[in-house]
DNA sequence: TTGAAAGCGTTACCAG
DNA sequence: CTGGTAACGCTTTCAA
């Protein structure tokens, strides 16, 4: 590789020392006009640009912020990364992005790899099985800004980026309620950390409040991947009376879903209604178009990385716990009644 | 932010010089059992390591490579930068990623910051308005190690991994003529650099091969975003007699041209068979379930990031121009006849 | 077997 | 207004 332009090539070139130039090129301090114009003429001749790794040496700062997230063939996901870019390049910071699986371990060495990359903070979306916070409470520690998004680690002293799941897995049952189901299934993951889980009592809320049974049997886990979900929707089909609605725990779960009732010869929403989470690009596509609750993904990548920046600004702390709960949006098409 | 632990650290707590200690942590050179003991035993308990800034600065190396693709909501996309993770993270390279949005003044952007962040490679899908190679050019000029996916931009000295869009095309088409389509309609994007253009040729020799006129009429340009592949659709049904099938440069705009055509009355495949490119996971939800074409795109991922390593290893020579061209795979479902 | 010193590219401080 | 020097954390000579 071509070695780029130093300060040292400037400064040989026009006979002056190593500090002028710096001076120069940042206009700081006291310096002659000549000597600046000089110097900037040749370092734009030159294309010089600083070396961000002696930069970051110097002052232990990197302008790179590690983000963290389960899986990236998601829009939710996805969508989340194009806000946080969006604002981390207007911000000329760059982003690594690590991906979990969801599974503590693989999150447990992003973290770490990300701290001795010396990131200068961390946006993430902790692993659905987490049971351990050590790795993000060294974060913490060591006070490097750090932003979770979606879940909820109790306690953890951190900013927190959430949309109100239990809220609309309240409305979502409600509305459910009141166009005659009672049998409402949930295809949904329960582990620790889930948004699952938060809406499983939003769920539970609805049915008490409108003092309908709540049937055990009606909640299957799934990994949220298509094939589990196509499992435990045939699961589903097994009880009797069948279920007459069921909510999915995002868009490809109620696709799934959607596929497994029609095969069984069911219409929806007829024989059962069918609700996911997230409004995926497809969802309206589907047939018939599926009810979602959308979520203002690309909004809380933004609000992410603004937070991180903030930080970094020192305009909020660092290490207290602080909810920021967006709203979502109960899009209403034709899987339910 | 807590500082972490340096050799200068290490050294002084064992009253030993930090070129011991390096070397201990290294175990390079000759060097006292004892002292490599104590040495590695103190940086394990202070969980030294080496600080990647003072590495890079050093070797000129960052163990970072860039990435430039066009979007990410796309799984196309999302499922190459999973390959490209995988490898990278097996071989400890951290990932950079840049989205241009489909256009060349934000790629030529993305092309120098990248470079001036010192990444060892880039790895990147060109804009499809692309006419000016310039920037790539400087990156080979600079011996930085580059690989281009799915675009090909001709005479570019560089590896080029991509699938037979040519063939696949002509494959589609054929098979359609064979169920009896004479009318076939392409949707797809033009512009120069884009696989549509590659796809369009490909259908075209199938045309020609098979004595059908080519009409100029039926063939629809779409960004390929929803809302342009719907106009486009609808711009077909105006024609009469109206086209027999469509192919659509992906899924997404193969699932909006579905829509409008059952939204006007239309059977698929009766009245009109559909097909699509790159597989998407809701393809095969779809109602009738959507014939496409499958692009090994996880495997491109995975095989770009072998060649920036084989090209740093000087396994592979830089400044060639070498194609690498994968297998996609015609899977027939529903929607054609 | 170990230590001292130079150097990677930059900024900050102190002299002049 | 300008130059020299130290420092960031590391590896690599060269000497001892």
């Amino acid at each position: 590789m071509k070695n780029q332009a130093s300060l040292k090539d400037i400064a040989k070139a026009l006979n002056i020392s190593i500090s002028t130039v710096s001076r120069a090129l940042r206009d700081t301090g006291e310096i002659h006009p000549d000597t600046r114009k000089q110097v900037l003429e040749l370092a734009g001749k030159l294309n010089y640009k600083p070396n961000p790794l002696a930069m970051g040496l110097l002052k232990n700062r990197t302008q790179t912020i590690g983000v963290i997230i389960p899986e990236i063939e998601n829009n939710y996901f996805s969508s989340i990364l194009r806000g946080i870019d969006k604002v981390a390049g207007e911000n000329d910071f760059r982003i690594i992005t690590c991906y979990t699986g969801e599974s503590q371990q693989t999150e447990v060495r992003a973290v770490n790899d990300l701290m001795f990359s010396r990131v200068d903070g961390i946006i993430a979306c902790p692993a659905n099985d987490l049971t351990d916070y050590q790795h993000f409470q060294e974060l913490i520690d060591a006070k490097i800004p750090l932003v979770h998004l979606d879940r909820d680690c109790i306690d953890l002293q951190v900013t927190k980026i959430m949309t109100n799941n239990y809220t609309a897995a309240f409305i979502v049952t409600e509305y459910l309620i009141k166009t005659g189901c009672r049998r409402i299934a949930l295809i949904t993951n329960l582990e620790p950390l889930s948004v699952g889980r938060q809406r499983y009592e939003g769920y539970q809320e609805a049915l008490a409040r409108y003092g309908i049974d709540f049937n055990r049997e009606l909640i299957v886990h799934s990994n949220l991947g298509i094939s589990t979900s196509m499992e435990g929707a045939k699961h589903l089909l097994e009880f009797s009376p069948l279920p007459d609605a069921i909510i999915c725990n995002n868009d490809t779960v109620a696709m799934a879903t959607m596929k497994v009732l029609k095969d069984n010869g069911l219409q929806i929403p007829q024989d059962v209604s069918v609700v996911g989470f997230s409004d995926d690009p497809f969802s309206s596509f589907l047939e018939p178009s599926l009810t979602t609750v959308s979520q203002p993904s690309y909004l809380m990548g933004l609000k992410a990385m603004e937070t991180i920046l903030a930080m970094l600004h020192n305009e909020i702390p660092l290490n207290v716990e602080n909810r920021i709960v967006m709203d979502s949006a109960f899009i209403i098409r034709n899987s339910i009644r």
